[in-house]
RNA sequence: GCACCUGUGGCUCAAUUGGAUAGAGCAUCAGACUUCGGAUCUGAGGGUUAGAGGUUCGAGUCCUCUCAGGUGUACCA
C-alpha cells in the first residue's frame, strides 16, 4: 500500500482545516523508534513564511488531525517535530490484506508509462567480462522492477555488432573454413589470432578491408558469415544471461546494425534543421557552453557512435513511443549522453517532455583503487566468475539435509550467483566499484544469503505446521508493530527505488527486513516447544511471518535473485 | 589547462534528498544453544563525515576556497 500517501492526505487535511495557506510536504520514516512510525518536518520550514513559532504551528496542525482509523498517536518533539504512530489495528488489518493479495497489495500504476530500458550492450568482437556485469543487472533490475509497478517496459540490448572489426573477423572465420562452433569458443583467442594474421599477413588485410565494405554494401556471401559469427556470439551472451538469471532475449536485441540504414537521415535531418556545422572536415553540432562539438560525420564520410545513439533515440522516442528512457552505462559516458540528449532534443528527434535519463555506475577499480584496464589482459571472463561464485557456494553447503548432487548443483547455483548479483546490486551504483572477488563471493552479513536464509527458515516453520496458514494478524507488542510497519513499506520503497533506479534502496530494505524479521523469531516464539502462547497469537505471527516471506521473494525476485525453500 | 564525479570508524558501504544522538556488515572483544534451522541472536569498543570558511531554527547533504583521488576532453565504441 502507498503508505505515505495516506499519511499525507491526512495532514492535508488538517492543513486546510487549520487554515494553513501552503502546501503540505511529505512526511518521511521515523529515524528511531522512539519518534513514532513516520514523522512530519514541515512546521519549521513554515515558521518563517507565516511568521510564526514552529512549535505553534505543529500544535495548530495536531489540532486539526483526524487521528480516527489511521493513527494512533501524535506529538510535538523537539524545534517542531511532529511524530506519528499508526494504529496498529490499522497496521494489522492492512497487513492482512497484503497476506492474502496476490500482489502484496500493491497498485499498478494507473498511468503506466513507456519505459525503454537500454543496458548490457555487450561487444560480438568480444566475450563479455566482469566490466559488463553492472550495467547487466542494474538495468535488468530496473526493467523488472518497473515492470510490476504496472509500467509498460521494454528491453534494448544494443549489442555492437557492426564496424570495422568485423571484416577482418569473418574474413578469419572464412580462412578457418568451417562453422565457427570450434574456433569462436574463446572470442578472445580469435579475436587475437585474427589480428596476427591481420598484420602478419597484407593479402589478408586487404581482404578484410574489402569484407568491410560489403557488409555495408549488403554482400550476401559476407553478410551470410557476419550473421553466423553474431549468432555464435550472442549465443555466448545468452549462456551468460541464463546463468545469470536475466530476463533478456533476442526479441530484445536491436543492435547497432539495426540502425545503419537511418544514419545518412539522422545527418541529412540535422543538416535541414539547421544544426550542422562543417569543421575540420567533420560535420559537428556545436552545442552551447559546450567546447568540443558532436562529431556526427567523419571527415572521410563515417558514422560514430553518437550518430548511432542518435538514429536510436529517435526510434526509441518515434517508433516505440517511449516516454522515458533509460541507458544503463559506464559513468564515465556522462558527456557524451548529456550531449546526444541535448541534440536530440534541439532537432525534435525526441519530444520535449520525454524523460532521457544515464543511469550511470561507476568504474571498475581493482583492489589497489586503480581503474580495471581491459587492455592488459587482466580481464575476468564473466562466465569464468559466476562458475566460480557457484563452486565457491557449493563448498559453503552443510550437507544436513542429505542432497543428491544433483540438487547441490541447482542450490550452489542459486546462492551463488546471487551472491554475485547482491554484492554489485547493493551498493550505490554511482560510487566506483571496488572489484573484490573474496567479498563478491562472501556469504556473510548483509549478503543474498541472509535474506534467502530468512526465507527458508519461515519455510521450515510451514512444514512444521503443516496446516493453512490463514490466521488473524493481531499487533501484540512493539517489535510486531515494527516489523508490520516496515512490511507495509514496501511499496513506497519501489517507487522511491524506481524512481531513482538505484537498487542498492531495494537491497537496504530487504536487508533491513530479514534482520527484523531475525529478532521477531527470535523473541517471538511460533511453534517452540513448551512455550505458552494462544492459538491467535500463534496464528497471527504465522501469517506475519508469511507476508515477510512473501516480500523478500517479492523483493529478490525483481533483483533477479532466487529462494529456496530448504538451505 | 578546462569540465564533471568522489572523499564518511582499520576495511567495504548506508544515511528516506536539509531534520533530532551519522547507521550497518566485515574484523576485534564479551555473551546466548539438549537450535520453532547457530548460515542465528544479544552486547561492547571504534567518528571533529579530507580541511577551512559561509548560508539557517538545523549541514555528511547546499555555496566558496584548499587538499587528495578518479574520469572525460574532435573524427573508437
Amino acid at each position: 500500500m502507498k503508505l505515505k500517501s495516506q499519511i499525507n492526505h491526512v495532514i492535508e487535511n488538517a492543513f486546510s482545516k487549520a487554515g494553513i495557506p501552503h502546501k503540505a510536504m511529505s512526511v518521511s520514516e521515523a529515524t528511531k523508534a522512539e519518534f513514532g512510525d513516520y514523522q512530519f518536518n514541515g512546521a519549521m520550514a513554515l515558521s518563517k513564511k507565516l511568521g510564526k513559532n514552529p512549535r505553534e504551528i505543529a500544535n495548530d496542525i495536531i489540532n486539526h488531525l483526524d487521528v480516527t482509523g489511521l493513527l494512533s498517536k501524535v506529538e510535538i518533539a523537539g524545534p517542531g517535530f511532529i511524530n506519528i504512530w499508526l494504529n496498529p489495528l490499522f497496521v494489522a488489518s492492512e497487513c492482512q490484506l497484503a497476506v492474502e493479495s496476490e500482489r502484496l497489495n500493491i497498485a499498478q500504476r494507473e498511468n503506466p508509462s513507456k519505459v525503454v530500458v537500454d543496458y548490457s550492450g555487450p561487444n560480438m568482437a568480444k566475450q563479455m567480462h566482469v566490466g559488463h556485469l553492472r550495467s547487466t543487472i542494474i538495468g535488468d533490475t530496473l526493467a523488472n522492477l518497473l515492470h510490476f509497478l504496472g509500467d509498460e517496459v521494454t528491453r534494448q540490448n544494443h549489442i555492437g555488432d557492426w564496424g570495422t572489426q568485423f571484416g577482418m573477423l569473418i574474413a578469419y572465420l572464412e580462412m578457418k573454413d568451417e562453422d565457427g562452433s570450434v574456433s569462436l569458443k574463446n572470442l578472445e583467442i580469435f579475436y587475437k589470432d585474427a589480428k596476427a594474421e591481420f598484420d602478419a599477413n597484407p593479402k589478408f588485410a586487404d581482404k578484410a578491408r574489402e569484407y568491410v565494405v560489403k557488409i555495408q554494401s549488403g554482400d550476401a556471401h559476407c553478410l551470410t558469415l557476419w550473421q553466423k559469427f553474431i549468432d555464435i556470439s550472442l549465443g555466448h551472451c545468452e549462456e551468460v544471461y541464463h546463468k545469470l538469471n536475466v530476463n533478456l532475449s533476442r526479441k530484445d536485441v536491436r543492435a547497432e546494425s539495426f540502425y545503419n540504414d537511418d544514419l545518412s537521415h539522422v545527418v541529412s535531418d540535422l543538416e535541414k534543421a539547421g544544426l550542422l556545422t562543417q569543421s575540420q572536415g567533420a560535420k559537428c553540432v556545436f552545442l552551447e557552453g559546450d567546447e568540443i562539438p558532436v562529431i556526427i560525420q567523419k571527415g572521410d564520410g563515417g558514422y560514430l557512435y553518437a550518430t548511432t545513439d542518435l538514429a536510436a533515440l529517435r526510434f526509441r522516442a518515434k517508433n516505440l513511443e517511449a516516454d522515458r528512457i533509460c541507458y544503463v552505462v559506464d559513468a564515465r559516458q556522462a558527456g557524451h549522453f548529456k550531449q546526444v540528449f541535448k541534440v536530440a532534443k534541439n532537432a525534435h528527434f525526441v519530444d520535449e517532455k520525454v524523460k532521457l535519463e544515464h543511469i550511470a555506475f561507476g568504474t571498475m577499480m581493482d583492489k589497489g583503487g586503480k581503474p580495471f584496464k581491459t587492455r592488459d589482459g587482466g580481464t575476468i571472463k564473466l562466465i569464468d566468475l559466476l562458475d566460480e561464485a557457484v563452486n565457491k557456494a557449493k563448498d559453503t553447503i552443510n550437507n544436513k539435509e542429505q542432497y543428491t548432487q544433483e540438487e547441490i548443483d541447482a542450490l550452489a547455483k542459486i546462492i551463488g550467483i546471487g551472491a554475485v548479483k547482491y554484492a554489485d546490486l547493493s551498493i550505490n551504483r554511482e560510487s566506483n566499484y571496488i572489484f573484490n572477488w573474496d567479498k563478491m563471493l562472501s556469504f556473510e552479513g548483509n549478503t543474498s544469503l541472509y535474506m534467502q536464509y530468512a526465507y527458508a527458515r519461515i519455510q521450515s516453520i510451514f512444514r512444521k505446521y503443516n496446516a493453512p496458514i490463514n490466521g488473524k494478524i493481531i499487533i501484540g507488542d512493539a517489535l510486531e508493530h515494527h516489523l508490520a510497519v516496515m512490511l507495509l513499506r514496501f511499496e513506497d520503497m519501489l517507487n522511491r527505488t524506481a524512481i531513482d533506479a538505484s537498487p542498492n534502496q531495494l537491497s537496504t530494505y530487504l536487508y533491513e527486513l530479514a534482520t527484523l524479521f531475525m529478532r521477531f523469531y527470535e523473541q517471538n516464539p511460533i511453534l517452540k516447544e513448551g512455550i505458552n502462547i494462544t492459538e491467535e497469537t500463534k496464528e497471527s505471527r504465522l501469517a506475519l511471518a508469511n507476508l515477510t516471506a512473501k516480500t523478500i521473494k517479492q523483493g529478490l525476485d525483481i533483483l533477479g535473485i532466487e529462494v529456496v525453500d530448504k538451505l
